[in-house]
DNA sequence: CCTCTTTTACGACATGTGTCATAAGCGGGA
DNA sequence: TCCCGCTTATGACACATGTCGTAAAAGAGG
């Protein structure tokens, strides 16, 4: 059975670090230290990462030089936390914010065809139930 | 001069609150209180609120039946915390975030075109400047 | 084996948050 | 005018977070 969290609430904070290690698979200390932006000091990167460790958010990796990883994935933010904050942001338009996202940066063809293909398939589902929904 | 605040960064519980304003425009301690979904106690919503005009997030209005008002906007939260969220939380990769928000919900037809004319505007983007980047 | 540097382990502390309970205040109807 | 219910004002608390300082542990060299 799934280990199914019930919440997920992630605090600001946590999310600076998860960052940092989804950006880089894994990180010691020291080079999370380096990473972060808004630079604090080097025990406070630690703290936060064992607090991270204690929540089971991240696991600890190697004896020494020890690296940290981030156990849930972003997708798992986005389906709790990410997910209602984006939603009602948006106000519950998902136009905005993906124009948001696609003007914001570059796409790879790759991504233009994958998102093409989203796009499709959910006109195919809006086709399919083209039934009676009138609230505007 | 704009009175820029130097960081804006939102608690995800105070996010919580500001979504109750946002959409209802205004709204009394009472009325805040029925619209949060995970329902807690009044005085709880009260203190929140508070905290929130305390912190120039929110505004009280009137006396009596007072009514809370946000300060900030939607779209000053996009701008701080939600981009960084977003843009870090999906990795960059914005193909995952928008089949989630397309998978998750209906897209009105209306909604479909724009999302077409938008993948559609970073194509030709993406073709203008197809030189070399190699980077996979 | 001794020393220096890098890692870890702890412990501390001020704030921030989440949640309430209680106790005053106030207006309107009986 | 007096009481009742809805509003506000406070005060409390436990736990979470943000930030460190310090001291103990472990390797790397010499």
């Amino acid at each position: 059975m799934k280990k199914r969290r019930k919440e997920l609430r992630l605090a600001t904070g946590e999310i600076e670090i998860l960052e940092i290690l989804w950006q880089a698979g894994a990180a010691t200390i020291a080079q999370a230290h380096e990473s972060h932006k808004r630079k604090v000091g080097y025990t406070t990167v630690q703290t936060r990462l064992n607090r991270l460790v204690e929540k089971g958010l991240a696991k600890r990796i190697g004896s020494h030089p020890a690296s940290y990883q981030a156990v849930i994935q972003p997708e798992d933010v986005s389906r709790d936390d990410l997910k209602v904050l984006v939603d009602r942001v948006t106000g519950g338009r998902v136009v905005p914010l993906v124009a948001h996202l696609v003007k914001d940066r570059k796409l790879s063809s790759e991504e233009i065809r994958e998102l093409k293909e989203l796009i499709n398939e959910a006109e195919r589902r809006n086709q399919k139930s083209k039934s009676g929904e009138g609230e505007q």
